[in-house]
DNA sequence: TGGCATCGTTTTACTCTCCGGAACATTCAT
DNA sequence: ATGAATGTTCCGGAGAGTAAAACGATGCCA
Protein backbone atom coordinates (compact mmCIF):
# COMPACT_ATOMS: atom_id res chain seq x y z
CA UNK A 1 0.00 0.00 0.00
CA UNK A 2 2.37 2.42 0.53
CA UNK A 3 4.85 1.12 -1.88
CA UNK A 4 1.75 1.12 -3.94
CA UNK A 5 1.40 5.00 -3.55
CA UNK A 6 5.17 5.65 -3.56
CA UNK A 7 5.34 3.97 -7.12
CA UNK A 8 2.03 5.65 -8.49
CA UNK A 9 4.48 9.33 -7.49
CA UNK A 10 7.15 8.13 -9.10
CA UNK A 11 5.36 6.59 -12.14
CA UNK A 12 4.47 8.20 -15.62
CA UNK A 13 5.97 11.26 -16.50
CA UNK A 14 7.69 13.57 -13.89
CA UNK A 15 8.57 16.42 -16.36
CA UNK A 16 4.38 16.45 -17.28
CA UNK A 17 4.03 16.42 -13.65
CA UNK A 18 6.26 19.02 -13.23
CA UNK A 19 4.09 21.14 -15.76
CA UNK A 20 0.88 20.73 -14.09
CA UNK A 21 2.03 21.65 -10.34
CA UNK A 22 3.62 24.97 -12.08
CA UNK A 23 -0.04 25.41 -13.48
CA UNK A 24 -1.76 24.58 -10.31
CA UNK A 25 0.04 27.07 -8.22
CA UNK A 26 -0.04 29.76 -11.29
CA UNK A 27 -4.29 28.72 -10.91
CA UNK A 28 -4.10 29.27 -7.41
CA UNK A 29 -2.40 32.82 -7.39
CA UNK A 30 -3.31 34.29 -10.93
CA UNK A 31 -1.56 37.11 -11.77
CA UNK A 32 2.41 35.55 -10.62
CA UNK A 33 5.52 36.39 -11.47
CA UNK A 34 8.46 34.12 -12.23
CA UNK A 35 10.12 34.23 -9.07
CA UNK A 36 7.53 33.99 -6.79
CA UNK A 37 6.22 30.70 -8.56
CA UNK A 38 9.88 29.44 -7.67
CA UNK A 39 9.53 30.03 -4.66
CA UNK A 40 6.19 28.30 -3.82
CA UNK A 41 7.22 25.43 -5.91
CA UNK A 42 9.73 23.66 -5.23
CA UNK A 43 11.67 23.97 -8.80
CA UNK A 44 14.79 26.25 -9.60
CA UNK A 45 14.27 29.51 -10.99
CA UNK A 46 15.26 28.38 -14.79
CA UNK A 47 12.53 25.15 -14.88
CA UNK A 48 9.62 27.18 -13.98
CA UNK A 49 11.30 29.38 -16.44
CA UNK A 50 11.32 26.72 -19.26
CA UNK A 51 7.99 25.42 -18.58
CA UNK A 52 5.95 28.24 -18.47
CA UNK A 53 7.43 29.46 -21.62
CA UNK A 54 6.33 26.45 -23.27
CA UNK A 55 3.08 27.02 -21.95
CA UNK A 56 2.95 30.64 -22.93
CA UNK A 57 3.97 29.24 -26.64
CA UNK A 58 1.29 26.43 -26.79
CA UNK A 59 -1.71 29.12 -25.52
CA UNK A 60 -2.45 27.88 -22.18
CA UNK A 61 -0.55 30.35 -20.35
CA UNK A 62 -0.66 33.97 -20.79
CA UNK A 63 2.28 36.83 -19.88
CA UNK A 64 1.08 40.14 -19.28
CA UNK A 65 3.45 42.83 -17.64
CA UNK A 66 5.89 40.11 -16.62
CA UNK A 67 2.63 38.49 -14.68
CA UNK A 68 1.56 34.66 -15.51
CA UNK A 69 -2.16 33.82 -15.71
CA UNK A 70 -3.59 31.03 -17.06
CA UNK A 71 -5.67 31.13 -20.62
CA UNK A 72 -8.72 30.82 -21.47
CA UNK A 73 -7.31 27.48 -23.78
CA UNK A 74 -8.45 25.52 -21.20
CA UNK A 75 -12.20 26.86 -21.75
CA UNK A 76 -12.00 25.18 -24.46
CA UNK A 77 -10.87 22.36 -23.43
CA UNK A 78 -13.27 21.75 -20.27
CA UNK A 79 -16.61 22.99 -21.98
CA UNK A 80 -15.62 20.29 -24.77
CA UNK A 81 -15.67 18.06 -21.62
CA UNK A 82 -19.32 19.35 -20.66
CA UNK A 83 -20.66 19.25 -23.74
CA UNK A 84 -19.89 15.31 -23.83
CA UNK A 85 -22.85 14.15 -23.26
CA UNK A 86 -26.27 15.32 -24.20
CA UNK A 87 -27.82 14.78 -21.10
CA UNK A 88 -25.09 17.15 -19.69
CA UNK A 89 -26.19 20.17 -21.95
CA UNK A 90 -30.08 19.46 -21.20
CA UNK A 91 -28.92 19.44 -17.50
CA UNK A 92 -28.10 22.77 -17.57
CA UNK A 93 -31.30 24.08 -18.71
CA UNK A 94 -32.91 22.25 -16.04
CA UNK A 95 -31.09 23.66 -13.39
CA UNK A 96 -31.89 27.30 -14.44
CA UNK A 97 -35.54 26.64 -15.20
CA UNK A 98 -35.36 25.27 -11.61
CA UNK A 99 -33.65 27.90 -10.32
CA UNK A 100 -35.83 30.40 -11.97
CA UNK A 101 -38.89 28.93 -10.52
CA UNK A 102 -38.33 28.04 -7.30
CA UNK A 103 -36.00 31.14 -7.08
CA UNK A 104 -32.76 29.05 -4.87
CA UNK A 105 -29.86 27.53 -5.82
CA UNK A 106 -29.72 25.04 -8.36
CA UNK A 107 -27.13 22.92 -9.76
CA UNK A 108 -26.03 19.99 -11.58
CA UNK A 109 -23.34 17.36 -10.21
CA UNK A 110 -21.97 14.15 -11.37
CA UNK A 111 -19.27 12.51 -9.95
CA UNK A 112 -15.53 11.98 -11.00
CA UNK A 113 -12.81 10.32 -9.10
CA UNK A 114 -15.03 9.56 -6.23
CA UNK A 115 -15.85 13.39 -5.83
CA UNK A 116 -18.99 15.46 -6.63
CA UNK A 117 -18.35 17.98 -9.47
CA UNK A 118 -20.30 21.11 -9.75
CA UNK A 119 -21.17 21.40 -13.83
CA UNK A 120 -24.15 24.01 -14.02
CA UNK A 121 -25.52 26.09 -11.71
CA UNK A 122 -27.98 28.74 -10.95
CA UNK A 123 -27.68 31.21 -8.48
CA UNK A 124 -26.45 34.41 -7.66
CA UNK A 125 -23.45 34.97 -9.97
CA UNK A 126 -20.38 36.57 -8.02
CA UNK A 127 -19.62 33.19 -6.61
CA UNK A 128 -20.10 30.54 -9.01
CA UNK A 129 -18.96 27.03 -7.73
CA UNK A 130 -18.47 25.76 -11.17
CA UNK A 131 -15.74 22.71 -11.48
CA UNK A 132 -15.54 22.96 -7.62
CA UNK A 133 -14.89 19.70 -5.94
CA UNK A 134 -16.91 18.36 -3.25
CA UNK A 135 -16.74 14.90 -1.28
CA UNK A 136 -19.86 13.08 -1.96
CA UNK A 137 -21.05 11.64 1.28
CA UNK A 138 -21.34 15.37 2.87
CA UNK A 139 -23.84 16.91 -0.53
CA UNK A 140 -27.45 15.92 -1.13
CA UNK A 141 -26.11 14.94 -4.66
CA UNK A 142 -23.14 13.14 -3.93
CA UNK A 143 -25.13 10.75 -1.76
CA UNK A 144 -28.08 10.46 -4.37
CA UNK A 145 -24.76 9.16 -6.67
CA UNK A 146 -24.14 7.21 -4.35
CA UNK A 147 -27.57 5.24 -3.10
CA UNK A 148 -27.19 4.34 -6.83
CA UNK A 149 -24.16 2.30 -6.38
CA UNK A 150 -24.01 -1.48 -4.92
CA UNK A 151 -22.06 -2.02 -1.14
CA UNK A 152 -19.10 -3.09 -3.05
CA UNK A 153 -18.56 0.11 -4.53
CA UNK A 154 -19.61 2.22 -1.63
CA UNK A 155 -17.19 0.14 0.58
CA UNK A 156 -14.27 0.96 -2.27
CA UNK A 157 -15.34 4.66 -2.05
CA UNK A 158 -15.12 4.86 1.97
CA UNK A 159 -11.71 2.93 1.68
CA UNK A 160 -10.13 5.26 -0.87
CA UNK A 161 -11.15 8.69 0.19
CA UNK A 162 -12.79 8.07 3.70
CA UNK A 163 -15.64 9.76 5.40
CA UNK A 164 -13.77 13.10 6.43
CA UNK A 165 -16.46 15.26 8.43
CA UNK A 166 -16.84 19.09 7.36
CA UNK A 167 -19.97 20.21 10.06
CA UNK A 168 -21.50 18.64 13.52
CA UNK A 169 -23.93 16.73 10.72
CA UNK A 170 -21.56 15.13 8.50
CA UNK A 171 -22.00 11.46 8.19
CA UNK A 172 -18.99 9.95 9.09
CA UNK A 173 -19.23 6.08 10.08
CA UNK A 174 -19.80 3.85 7.23
CA UNK A 175 -22.73 2.31 9.18
CA UNK A 176 -24.75 5.50 9.36
CA UNK A 177 -23.97 6.19 5.51
CA UNK A 178 -24.79 2.81 4.46
CA UNK A 179 -28.55 3.64 6.57
CA UNK A 180 -28.74 6.91 4.70
CA UNK A 181 -28.36 5.34 1.34
CA UNK A 182 -31.00 3.03 1.71
CA UNK A 183 -33.32 5.58 3.00
CA UNK A 184 -32.89 7.19 -0.10
CA UNK A 185 -33.15 4.31 -2.43
CA UNK A 186 -36.48 4.25 -1.01
CA UNK A 187 -37.58 7.82 -0.90
CA UNK A 188 -35.70 8.77 -4.28
CA UNK A 189 -34.21 11.64 -2.97
CA UNK A 190 -31.44 12.56 -0.60
CA UNK A 191 -31.75 15.36 1.48
CA UNK A 192 -28.58 17.33 3.34
CA UNK A 193 -29.26 18.76 6.74
CA UNK A 194 -26.24 20.76 6.84
CA UNK A 195 -23.91 18.14 6.55
CA UNK A 196 -21.46 20.26 4.32
CA UNK A 197 -22.14 24.20 5.61
CA UNK A 198 -24.30 25.02 8.70
CA UNK A 199 -27.22 26.68 7.74
CA UNK A 200 -27.19 24.71 4.65
CA UNK A 201 -30.06 22.50 3.58
CA UNK A 202 -30.58 20.84 -0.04
CA UNK A 203 -31.99 17.98 -1.75
CA UNK A 204 -31.25 16.39 -4.69
CA UNK A 205 -32.91 13.61 -7.06
CA UNK A 206 -30.68 11.49 -9.29
CA UNK A 207 -30.97 11.77 -13.42
CA UNK A 208 -31.00 8.86 -16.22
CA UNK A 209 -30.40 8.81 -19.28
CA UNK A 210 -33.26 6.85 -21.17
CA UNK A 211 -31.60 3.60 -21.04
CA UNK A 212 -31.46 3.83 -17.01
CA UNK A 213 -27.90 4.78 -16.65
CA UNK A 214 -27.27 7.50 -14.07
CA UNK A 215 -25.80 11.15 -15.32
CA UNK A 216 -25.50 12.74 -12.23
CA UNK A 217 -27.91 14.43 -9.77
CA UNK A 218 -29.89 17.80 -9.84
CA UNK A 219 -30.00 19.14 -6.45
CA UNK A 220 -31.74 22.75 -4.80
CA UNK A 221 -30.15 23.84 -1.51
CA UNK A 222 -30.56 27.02 0.70
CA UNK A 223 -30.58 28.69 3.89
CA UNK A 224 -32.28 26.40 7.02
CA UNK A 225 -34.27 29.38 7.97
CA UNK A 226 -36.19 28.83 4.70
CA UNK A 227 -36.02 25.15 3.60
CA UNK A 228 -38.75 24.01 6.20
CA UNK A 229 -39.35 20.09 6.25
CA UNK A 230 -42.86 20.55 4.20
CA UNK A 231 -40.39 22.06 2.07
CA UNK A 232 -37.60 19.81 1.58
CA UNK A 233 -39.55 17.01 1.63
CA UNK A 234 -42.79 17.45 -0.71
CA UNK A 235 -42.31 20.11 -3.01
CA UNK A 236 -38.89 20.23 -4.05
CA UNK A 237 -38.40 16.29 -4.21
CA UNK A 238 -41.51 16.91 -6.84
CA UNK A 239 -40.17 19.64 -8.88
CA UNK A 240 -36.63 17.83 -9.05
CA UNK A 241 -38.24 14.68 -10.26
CA UNK A 242 -40.10 16.80 -12.48
CA UNK A 243 -36.83 18.32 -13.62
CA UNK A 244 -34.93 14.48 -14.39
CA UNK A 245 -37.77 13.29 -15.88
CA UNK A 246 -37.97 15.82 -18.19
CA UNK A 247 -34.23 15.26 -18.95
CA UNK A 248 -34.56 11.82 -19.78
CA UNK A 249 -37.73 12.90 -22.14
CA UNK A 250 -35.43 15.06 -23.86
CA UNK A 251 -32.50 12.54 -24.24
CA UNK A 252 -35.31 9.91 -25.71
CA UNK A 253 -37.14 12.34 -28.06
CA UNK A 254 -35.72 15.87 -27.84
CA UNK B 1 12.35 34.29 -39.44
CA UNK B 2 11.85 30.87 -40.74
CA UNK B 3 14.88 29.84 -37.81
CA UNK B 4 12.31 31.52 -35.45
CA UNK B 5 9.70 29.44 -35.80
CA UNK B 6 12.17 26.31 -36.06
CA UNK B 7 13.59 27.51 -32.67
CA UNK B 8 10.14 28.30 -31.30
CA UNK B 9 9.43 25.03 -32.05
CA UNK B 10 12.12 23.78 -30.43
CA UNK B 11 12.66 25.46 -27.28
CA UNK B 12 10.74 24.48 -23.99
CA UNK B 13 10.16 21.82 -22.71
CA UNK B 14 9.40 19.07 -25.29
CA UNK B 15 8.07 16.70 -23.35
CA UNK B 16 5.37 19.13 -21.94
CA UNK B 17 4.40 19.75 -25.67
CA UNK B 18 4.06 16.01 -25.88
CA UNK B 19 1.88 15.67 -23.23
CA UNK B 20 -0.82 18.65 -24.60
CA UNK B 21 -0.49 17.09 -27.84
CA UNK B 22 -2.03 14.02 -26.51
CA UNK B 23 -3.92 15.76 -24.59
CA UNK B 24 -5.51 17.88 -27.10
CA UNK B 25 -6.28 14.92 -29.80
CA UNK B 26 -8.10 13.51 -26.88
CA UNK B 27 -10.29 16.76 -26.60
CA UNK B 28 -10.86 16.69 -30.17
CA UNK B 29 -12.18 12.91 -30.56
CA UNK B 30 -13.53 12.02 -27.06
CA UNK B 31 -13.97 8.68 -25.93
CA UNK B 32 -10.75 7.04 -27.46
CA UNK B 33 -8.36 4.04 -26.90
CA UNK B 34 -4.67 4.28 -26.51
CA UNK B 35 -4.00 2.61 -29.76
CA UNK B 36 -6.43 4.98 -31.55
CA UNK B 37 -4.30 8.05 -29.88
CA UNK B 38 -1.25 6.23 -31.29
CA UNK B 39 -2.23 6.21 -34.23
CA UNK B 40 -3.71 10.16 -34.23
CA UNK B 41 -0.40 11.36 -32.97
CA UNK B 42 3.28 10.31 -34.03
CA UNK B 43 4.04 9.38 -30.67
CA UNK B 44 4.80 5.03 -29.77
CA UNK B 45 2.47 3.46 -27.89
CA UNK B 46 4.22 3.36 -24.83
CA UNK B 47 4.64 7.36 -25.04
CA UNK B 48 1.25 7.34 -25.23
CA UNK B 49 0.43 5.06 -22.58
CA UNK B 50 3.03 6.82 -19.87
CA UNK B 51 1.83 10.14 -20.67
CA UNK B 52 -2.24 8.99 -20.20
CA UNK B 53 -0.80 7.57 -17.15
CA UNK B 54 0.45 10.33 -15.50
CA UNK B 55 -2.94 12.48 -16.79
CA UNK B 56 -5.20 9.91 -15.06
CA UNK B 57 -3.28 10.08 -11.88
CA UNK B 58 -2.96 13.41 -11.93
CA UNK B 59 -6.95 13.63 -12.39
CA UNK B 60 -6.76 15.62 -15.52
CA UNK B 61 -8.15 12.57 -17.79
CA UNK B 62 -10.61 9.18 -17.03
CA UNK B 63 -10.27 6.31 -18.38
CA UNK B 64 -13.77 4.17 -18.41
CA UNK B 65 -13.88 1.16 -20.24
CA UNK B 66 -10.65 1.38 -21.79
CA UNK B 67 -11.41 4.69 -23.65
CA UNK B 68 -10.20 7.68 -22.03
CA UNK B 69 -11.69 11.21 -21.40
CA UNK B 70 -10.78 14.78 -20.56
CA UNK B 71 -12.16 15.15 -16.83
CA UNK B 72 -13.31 17.74 -15.41
CA UNK B 73 -10.27 19.43 -13.71
CA UNK B 74 -10.21 21.57 -16.34
CA UNK B 75 -13.00 23.17 -15.66
CA UNK B 76 -12.01 23.94 -12.31
CA UNK B 77 -8.87 26.00 -13.78
CA UNK B 78 -10.55 27.62 -16.42
CA UNK B 79 -13.76 28.61 -14.31
CA UNK B 80 -10.32 30.17 -12.42
CA UNK B 81 -9.63 32.35 -15.27
CA UNK B 82 -13.61 33.12 -15.94
CA UNK B 83 -13.20 34.60 -12.52
CA UNK B 84 -10.20 36.41 -12.51
CA UNK B 85 -11.94 39.75 -12.96
CA UNK B 86 -14.88 40.95 -11.41
CA UNK B 87 -15.67 42.58 -14.69
CA UNK B 88 -16.15 38.99 -16.08
CA UNK B 89 -18.80 38.07 -13.80
CA UNK B 90 -20.34 41.29 -14.29
CA UNK B 91 -20.37 40.82 -17.79
CA UNK B 92 -21.92 37.47 -17.60
CA UNK B 93 -25.12 38.55 -15.68
CA UNK B 94 -25.25 41.65 -18.47
CA UNK B 95 -25.11 38.40 -21.05
CA UNK B 96 -27.59 36.99 -19.74
CA UNK B 97 -30.43 40.55 -19.26
CA UNK B 98 -28.88 41.27 -22.94
CA UNK B 99 -30.07 37.92 -24.24
CA UNK B 100 -33.33 37.72 -22.66
CA UNK B 101 -34.39 41.20 -23.16
CA UNK B 102 -33.65 40.94 -26.88
CA UNK B 103 -34.90 37.53 -27.52
CA UNK B 104 -31.25 37.25 -29.01
CA UNK B 105 -28.04 35.77 -29.06
CA UNK B 106 -25.49 37.38 -26.76
CA UNK B 107 -21.96 37.15 -26.20
CA UNK B 108 -19.06 38.49 -24.18
CA UNK B 109 -15.94 38.39 -25.59
CA UNK B 110 -11.97 39.13 -24.83
CA UNK B 111 -9.07 39.13 -26.71
CA UNK B 112 -6.35 36.30 -26.08
CA UNK B 113 -2.97 35.92 -28.26
CA UNK B 114 -4.93 38.31 -30.96
CA UNK B 115 -8.18 35.98 -30.81
CA UNK B 116 -11.45 37.29 -29.73
CA UNK B 117 -12.57 34.12 -27.27
CA UNK B 118 -16.36 34.11 -26.16
CA UNK B 119 -16.53 33.73 -22.66
CA UNK B 120 -20.03 34.37 -21.73
CA UNK B 121 -22.83 33.62 -23.71
CA UNK B 122 -26.81 33.36 -23.99
CA UNK B 123 -28.85 31.97 -26.72
CA UNK B 124 -30.08 28.55 -27.95
CA UNK B 125 -28.27 26.49 -25.50
CA UNK B 126 -27.62 23.67 -27.25
CA UNK B 127 -24.17 24.50 -29.06
CA UNK B 128 -22.47 26.73 -26.61
CA UNK B 129 -19.69 28.79 -28.34
CA UNK B 130 -17.80 29.46 -25.05
CA UNK B 131 -14.54 28.87 -25.45
CA UNK B 132 -14.36 29.03 -28.71
CA UNK B 133 -11.80 31.19 -30.27
CA UNK B 134 -11.87 33.36 -33.70
CA UNK B 135 -10.26 35.70 -35.94
CA UNK B 136 -10.85 39.06 -34.41
CA UNK B 137 -10.99 40.83 -37.60
CA UNK B 138 -14.36 38.93 -38.52
CA UNK B 139 -16.40 39.65 -35.34
CA UNK B 140 -18.24 43.00 -34.40
CA UNK B 141 -17.02 42.01 -30.82
CA UNK B 142 -13.66 41.75 -32.64
CA UNK B 143 -13.39 45.16 -34.23
CA UNK B 144 -14.59 46.56 -31.35
CA UNK B 145 -11.86 45.52 -29.33
CA UNK B 146 -9.21 46.25 -32.18
CA UNK B 147 -10.52 49.94 -32.65
CA UNK B 148 -9.40 50.25 -29.28
CA UNK B 149 -5.56 49.42 -29.97
CA UNK B 150 -3.55 52.37 -31.59
CA UNK B 151 -2.19 51.43 -35.06
CA UNK B 152 0.71 50.06 -34.55
CA UNK B 153 -0.66 47.28 -32.45
CA UNK B 154 -3.27 47.01 -35.22
CA UNK B 155 -0.08 46.55 -37.78
CA UNK B 156 1.10 44.05 -35.80
CA UNK B 157 -2.55 41.99 -35.89
CA UNK B 158 -2.27 42.28 -39.06
CA UNK B 159 1.40 40.97 -39.38
CA UNK B 160 0.83 37.81 -37.02
CA UNK B 161 -2.23 36.41 -37.49
CA UNK B 162 -3.27 38.33 -41.18
CA UNK B 163 -6.93 38.76 -42.32
CA UNK B 164 -8.02 35.34 -43.05
CA UNK B 165 -11.42 35.83 -45.10
CA UNK B 166 -14.31 33.81 -44.14
CA UNK B 167 -17.10 35.10 -46.33
CA UNK B 168 -17.43 37.62 -48.98
CA UNK B 169 -17.83 40.44 -47.03
CA UNK B 170 -14.76 39.61 -44.62
CA UNK B 171 -12.39 42.75 -44.38
CA UNK B 172 -9.24 41.24 -46.07
CA UNK B 173 -7.22 44.28 -46.85
CA UNK B 174 -5.60 46.86 -43.94
CA UNK B 175 -6.76 49.59 -45.41
CA UNK B 176 -10.22 48.75 -45.36
CA UNK B 177 -9.67 47.52 -41.46
CA UNK B 178 -8.18 50.63 -40.68
CA UNK B 179 -11.01 52.61 -42.33
CA UNK B 180 -13.80 50.39 -40.69
CA UNK B 181 -11.70 50.65 -37.02
CA UNK B 182 -11.90 54.63 -37.72
CA UNK B 183 -15.47 54.52 -38.15
CA UNK B 184 -15.99 52.39 -35.11
CA UNK B 185 -13.84 54.54 -33.16
CA UNK B 186 -16.34 57.65 -33.99
CA UNK B 187 -20.07 55.90 -33.26
CA UNK B 188 -18.35 53.74 -30.43
CA UNK B 189 -20.15 50.31 -31.70
CA UNK B 190 -19.13 47.78 -34.11
CA UNK B 191 -21.92 45.77 -36.70
CA UNK B 192 -20.11 42.62 -38.39
CA UNK B 193 -22.39 42.70 -41.72
CA UNK B 194 -22.35 38.38 -42.73
CA UNK B 195 -18.83 39.20 -42.34
CA UNK B 196 -17.68 35.79 -40.25
CA UNK B 197 -21.22 33.96 -41.84
CA UNK B 198 -23.52 34.08 -44.48
CA UNK B 199 -26.77 35.21 -42.86
CA UNK B 200 -25.73 36.28 -39.80
CA UNK B 201 -25.57 40.11 -38.42
CA UNK B 202 -23.62 41.30 -35.04
CA UNK B 203 -23.60 44.64 -33.15
CA UNK B 204 -20.96 45.36 -30.54
CA UNK B 205 -19.46 47.74 -27.86
CA UNK B 206 -16.47 48.17 -25.37
CA UNK B 207 -16.63 47.65 -22.02
CA UNK B 208 -14.59 49.58 -19.66
CA UNK B 209 -13.78 49.34 -16.35
CA UNK B 210 -14.20 52.16 -14.25
CA UNK B 211 -10.58 52.87 -14.89
CA UNK B 212 -10.91 53.11 -18.35
CA UNK B 213 -8.75 49.79 -19.38
CA UNK B 214 -10.73 47.42 -21.78
CA UNK B 215 -12.34 44.76 -20.29
CA UNK B 216 -13.88 43.17 -23.61
CA UNK B 217 -16.91 43.20 -25.78
CA UNK B 218 -20.09 42.79 -25.39
CA UNK B 219 -22.10 41.32 -28.75
CA UNK B 220 -25.71 40.81 -30.00
CA UNK B 221 -25.69 38.85 -33.37
CA UNK B 222 -28.55 36.99 -35.31
CA UNK B 223 -30.22 36.23 -38.53
CA UNK B 224 -29.39 39.04 -41.60
CA UNK B 225 -33.38 38.90 -42.06
CA UNK B 226 -33.85 40.30 -38.16
CA UNK B 227 -31.36 42.68 -37.97
CA UNK B 228 -32.23 45.58 -40.45
CA UNK B 229 -30.21 48.72 -40.30
CA UNK B 230 -32.76 50.28 -37.94
CA UNK B 231 -32.52 47.87 -35.24
CA UNK B 232 -28.53 47.47 -36.09
CA UNK B 233 -27.87 50.98 -35.83
CA UNK B 234 -30.41 52.42 -33.08
CA UNK B 235 -31.93 49.69 -30.72
CA UNK B 236 -28.72 47.53 -30.29
CA UNK B 237 -26.26 49.81 -30.06
CA UNK B 238 -28.18 51.71 -27.13
CA UNK B 239 -29.08 48.90 -25.51
CA UNK B 240 -25.19 47.61 -25.30
CA UNK B 241 -24.11 50.77 -24.35
CA UNK B 242 -26.73 50.94 -21.57
CA UNK B 243 -25.17 47.09 -20.56
CA UNK B 244 -21.63 48.15 -20.47
CA UNK B 245 -21.81 51.25 -18.83
CA UNK B 246 -24.06 49.03 -15.88
CA UNK B 247 -21.17 46.50 -16.07
CA UNK B 248 -18.68 49.88 -15.30
CA UNK B 249 -20.72 50.97 -12.38
CA UNK B 250 -21.15 47.66 -11.02
CA UNK B 251 -17.46 47.13 -10.92
CA UNK B 252 -17.01 50.62 -9.45
CA UNK B 253 -19.66 50.88 -6.48
CA UNK B 254 -21.34 47.15 -6.71
C1' DT C 1 24.66 59.91 -11.21
C1' DG C 2 26.27 55.62 -9.73
C1' DG C 3 25.89 51.48 -7.45
C1' DC C 4 23.05 47.96 -5.31
C1' DA C 5 19.41 44.78 -5.57
C1' DT C 6 16.11 42.14 -7.95
C1' DC C 7 14.30 39.86 -11.62
C1' DG C 8 14.22 37.61 -16.20
C1' DT C 9 17.04 35.26 -19.56
C1' DT C 10 20.70 32.48 -21.30
C1' DT C 11 24.48 29.18 -21.12
C1' DT C 12 26.78 24.85 -19.87
C1' DA C 13 27.86 20.43 -18.18
C1' DC C 14 25.88 16.71 -16.04
C1' DT C 15 22.75 13.40 -14.98
C1' DC C 16 18.43 11.83 -15.08
C1' DT C 17 14.58 10.30 -17.42
C1' DC C 18 12.01 9.96 -21.27
C1' DC C 19 11.74 7.35 -25.53
C1' DG C 20 11.31 3.45 -28.70
C1' DG C 21 11.33 -1.18 -29.55
C1' DA C 22 10.23 -5.50 -28.24
C1' DA C 23 8.57 -8.80 -25.18
C1' DC C 24 4.81 -10.06 -22.21
C1' DA C 25 0.01 -10.28 -20.57
C1' DT C 26 -4.98 -10.12 -21.63
C1' DT C 27 -8.89 -10.08 -23.85
C1' DC C 28 -11.91 -11.35 -27.42
C1' DA C 29 -13.64 -13.55 -31.64
C1' DT C 30 -13.46 -16.99 -34.73
C1' DA D 1 -7.46 -23.60 -28.93
C1' DT D 2 -5.51 -20.32 -32.01
C1' DG D 3 -4.87 -15.90 -33.73
C1' DA D 4 -5.19 -11.03 -33.74
C1' DA D 5 -5.32 -6.87 -31.47
C1' DT D 6 -4.94 -4.28 -27.36
C1' DG D 7 -2.97 -2.83 -22.88
C1' DT D 8 1.17 -3.18 -19.98
C1' DT D 9 5.89 -3.76 -18.65
C1' DC D 10 10.86 -3.87 -19.28
C1' DC D 11 15.33 -2.13 -20.72
C1' DG D 12 19.35 0.17 -22.72
C1' DG D 13 20.82 4.28 -24.70
C1' DA D 14 20.48 8.86 -26.17
C1' DG D 15 18.43 12.85 -25.85
C1' DA D 16 16.49 16.27 -22.92
C1' DG D 17 15.47 18.47 -18.62
C1' DT D 18 17.81 20.20 -14.52
C1' DA D 19 20.56 23.08 -11.51
C1' DA D 20 23.84 26.49 -10.84
C1' DA D 21 25.95 30.32 -12.16
C1' DA D 22 26.72 34.04 -15.09
C1' DC D 23 24.68 37.67 -17.84
C1' DG D 24 21.62 41.49 -18.96
C1' DA D 25 18.08 44.62 -17.89
C1' DT D 26 15.52 47.29 -14.94
C1' DG D 27 14.54 50.10 -11.14
C1' DC D 28 15.30 52.13 -6.71
C1' DC D 29 17.62 54.86 -3.46
C1' DA D 30 21.36 57.19 -1.64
Amino acid sequence: MCTDRTDRDNAGVSTTRKTFEILETLADEDGVTITELTRETSFTKSTVYRHLSTLVDLGYVVERDGAYFVGFRFLEISEQARGRKKGYTAAKRKVFELGKETDERAVFIVEEDYEGVYIHRYGSLSDTMIGKRRPLHSLAAGKTILSEWDDDAVAEFIDTVGLESSTDNTITTPDDLYAELETIRERGYAVNNEEYMAGLRGVAVPVYTPDETLLGALSVFGPTSRFKDEYVHEELPNRLWDKAGEIKVTLAYG
